[in-house]
DNA sequence: TCTGGGGTCCTAGGACCC
DNA sequence: TCTGGGGTCCTAGGACCC
């Protein structure tokens, strides 16, 4: 790589990610149906995290229930989530990363990244991305080479497992433009309903929108962004500069729903956690916003918020119960959540 | 016993100020 | 008795992603 040669961002993206990681330190699952969710017991309310690619043969999906999982799998393998290894194993990936000569690295998850390259050939240095991938972790990844971040994360699942795949500007409405718009990243159905609503129902089609039209019906930035996702636009180079978390927060689901009375006690315990996190990782001049979450029922989710001038744990658990009084609803709790919100810095991030 | 837990970013609308 | 417009802050909540 030379600093003269074109830039290409290449979207790096972990093979089955936390099932890949188990299978290192239990071989003997290799080619077997896996399933990493939850404490991995099927009988809990708990979801699919990641599954093998032999589960998914059986229609095993991540954030399908668990019990639904197991029933669709009956032989697979379940294992629950390990949080510190899969941390771990994800900062031996990153470091990897930033180690490639003149490589610049975008983080956005456990298991993947942007990393900007000045390269004649990128499929060349994907290939020796992934080498160095694998021979520092043992871990797969697949890399989608694009000149936009939109264009190279799009292409990465053509990729996938182990391959690599090339999305520009003189080839995305051929690849994507039929798909309909919920291929894109960043568009959910709620969005891509009202796009149908105003006849645009392909990416080809969104990428031919006036942008008045979808800033009249999706707002000023979300209007802009849509359409500049139409057309796999955006951003053309990683953003390397150091992560600034903007929020903490903590959520429970719990096995049997809370009563009322109950619920005290619980935000108490979630207040507690939420302070460690902030003393641990913010800047005591930030304030927190309080947000308390519960759900009744699973399709149904209530919020409130709250600006607190206070770190103290006691403060926020007393201030979220009288949020929590405030809804005025004394449901079992199936879900609860408290959140705190970092106020921005002056001038933003 | 149907649906996790960690986040990010955006918008509508009301309050308030000048 | 009637009524502005811009800007900012705040809360409630929507949508999406990994």
């Amino acid at each position: 790589m030379t600093a003269t040669a074109p830039r290409w961002v290449l979207h790096v993206d972990m093979d089955q990610f936390l099932v890949a990681v188990e299978l290192l330190r239990r071989p003997e699952l290799v080619g077997l149906p896996v399933i990493v969710g939850g404490r991995g017991d099927p009988t809990e309310r708990a979801v699919v995290s990641t599954a093998s690619y032999e589960a998914r043969e059986h229609g095993v999906r991540s954030g399908m229930p668990l019990r639904v999982a197991a029933r669709r799998s009956p032989g697979a393998v379940l294992l629950p989530v390990d949080r510190p290894v899969y941390e771990a194993a994800s900062a031996r990936v990153m470091q990897t990363l930033r180690d490639l000569p003149g490589a610049v690295v975008e983080v956005l998850g456990w298991d993947e990244a942007f990393v900007g390259v000045h390269t004649d050939d990128p499929e060349a240095t994907a290939r020796e991305v992934q080498g160095a991938v694998l021979a520092a972790t043992d871990l797969w990844c697949s890399v989608g080479i694009g000149d936009t971040l939109v264009r190279a994360k799009t292409a990465t699942d053509f990729g996938k497992p182990r391959g690599t795949f090339r999305l520009t500007r003189d080839t995305w409405l051929e690849v994507m433009g039929e798909r309909p718009t919920t291929a894109l990243w960043g568009v959910g159905p709620r969005i891509s309903a009202r796009l149908a609503g105003l006849g645009i129902h392909t990416v080809a089609e969104l990428a031919r929108a006036p942008e008045d039209v979808l800033v009249a019906e999706l707002g000023p930035a979300g209007g802009g962004h849509v359409g500049r996702l139409g057309r796999g636009g955006g951003r053309a180079w990683p953003d390397d500069t150091p992560w600034v978390a903007r929020a903490h927060g903590h959520e429970t689901t719990y096995q049997r729903d809370l009563d009322p009375a109950e619920v005290p006690d619980a935000l108490r315990a979630l207040a507690e956690q939420v302070v460690l996190d902030l003393r641990r990782e913010e800047r005591a001049a930030m304030r927190v916003h309080l947000k308390v979450r519960v759900k009744p029922f699973f399709t149904f989710t209530k919020v409130r918020k709250l600006a607190v001038p206070t770190y103290d744990a006691d403060v926020l658990s007393r201030t979220a119960h009288e949020l929590y009084l405030a809804l005025d609803d004394d449901r079992p709790v199936r879900l609860l959540g408290i959140r705190g919100e970092m106020e921005p810095p002056a001038g933003g991030y």
